[in-house]
RNA sequence: UCGGCAAUUCGCCUUGUCGCUCUUCUGCAAAUUACAUUUUGCAUGAGGGAGGAAAGUCCGAACACCGCAGUGCGCCAUAGUGGUUAAUAGCCACCGAUCGUAAGAUUAGGAAAAGUGCAACAGAAAGAAUGUACAGAUCAUGCUGUAGUGAAAUCAGGUAAACUCUAUGGGGUGCAAUGCCAUGUAUACCAACGCUAAAGAGUUGCACGCUCGAUGUUGGAGGGUAGGCAGCUAAAGUGUAUUGGUAACACUACACUCAGAUAAAUGACAAGGACCUCUUUGAGGUACAGAAUUCGGCUUACAGAUUUGCCUGUUAA
């Protein structure tokens, strides 16, 4: 017989807790962004892409450091958007819309990759579309990985 | 009240859900150690988190390194007088000039008897030129004077945001500076020996001058790689008040701590409110714009508000 105490109890239901919640995070820590200079230099020589206008996600599988299922990171061409506050607006959105639907799509991979989502349009997007957009990247990207 | 001039302050707010980054309390885990401890990771809580221009990178500094800046020429900058400041080409005051009825605005404001160049219209001619008419002088004339054009016409004047001259000042490169740590291996690094005294390299654009100086041997040590840490935010700091000064500004007192990221945080969405516009039971809009070593200026962009002082005229009293 083995006596669980009260304390006990609530500090394991507690566990669980934290444990479910971590599982469907919706978070975007900065050990899942992709900063290595390095890495990003081969991504970019050796990787594959898809596409979803005016999103393009190039990815590379690889062995990361840490146990996240991705390394991802956001890019706006200087060239269609001059001024820094649109950049900065673009990449948020993209950001906030990878960091809202990555937990559905990558649950199930045992591999990892390195990821650099582009924004290749010339006009400045709502968060709608964006949205929208990163779902068709993102089960594209499924797809061509099966 | 309308119009104008100069300046001041601000430049959307609230709530909810989901997130990011830094700091910190506590808890848990791991590593280390004989222990204390320390470090790292995770979680909950608490707190901080873009601007007046953060922009352009145009000046001036701090700080850092390279170097020792020596001479001559060149090049660049500045240009009334006085003040202010860490410093400036900034700022303030005054004088002059130009514009405006005025409040005010602008100011590239040294030198034309050192030289070169340039000059609309008018005029014969604007400096290698001497016309025409009249008068005078003379042996004679292209000599002298007057008329006429023009701002200026023969011992002239304007122009230096034309060259030029004068006075003063000016090493170079920038935090991707630079230092340390980790990983870790070859040519360029350093020293000594040796060789040559030429090529070449560096030193500010050039010249002189100066320094290094191929290859090789030995020893030391590290290059590259934006990996990490430091530099990195408590400072020429911000606010208020007194005093001095016409002012820029300075002194003193009190209070405050206010982003530190690095493929780069400061957000996304929803609801409500505020203000503005219109075609008014609605619709649309809320500028310019995003810290990157840090300050002081300048310049440029800017929806809409806000307050203060002043000026001229009109109307009313």
């Amino acid at each position: 017989m083995v006596y669980i105490s009260p304390v006990d109890t609530v500090l394991m239901v507690f566990r669980i807790f934290v444990f479910l919640r971590k599982s469907m995070t919706n978070t975007f820590p900065k050990k899942e962004r992709l900063k290595s200079k390095k890495l990003i230099e081969a991504l970019f020589s050796e990787g594959q892409s898809v596409s979803a206008y005016p999103l393009r996600l190039v990815y590379l599988e690889t062995t990361l450091k840490t146990d996240v299922h991705a390394q991802t990171g956001v890019s706006v061409s200087k060239k269609h958007f001059k001024r820094a506050v649109d950049r900065n607006r673009i990449k948020r959105l993209m950001r906030e819309a990878y960091r809202l639907k990555k937990g559905a799509f990558f649950n199930n991979i045992t591999t990892q990759y390195a990821l650099m989502i582009l924004y290749i349009g010339k006009k400045m997007p709502t968060y709608t579309e964006v949205e929208s957009k990163m779902n068709q990247l993102l089960a594209k990207f499924l797809n061509d990985i099966k």
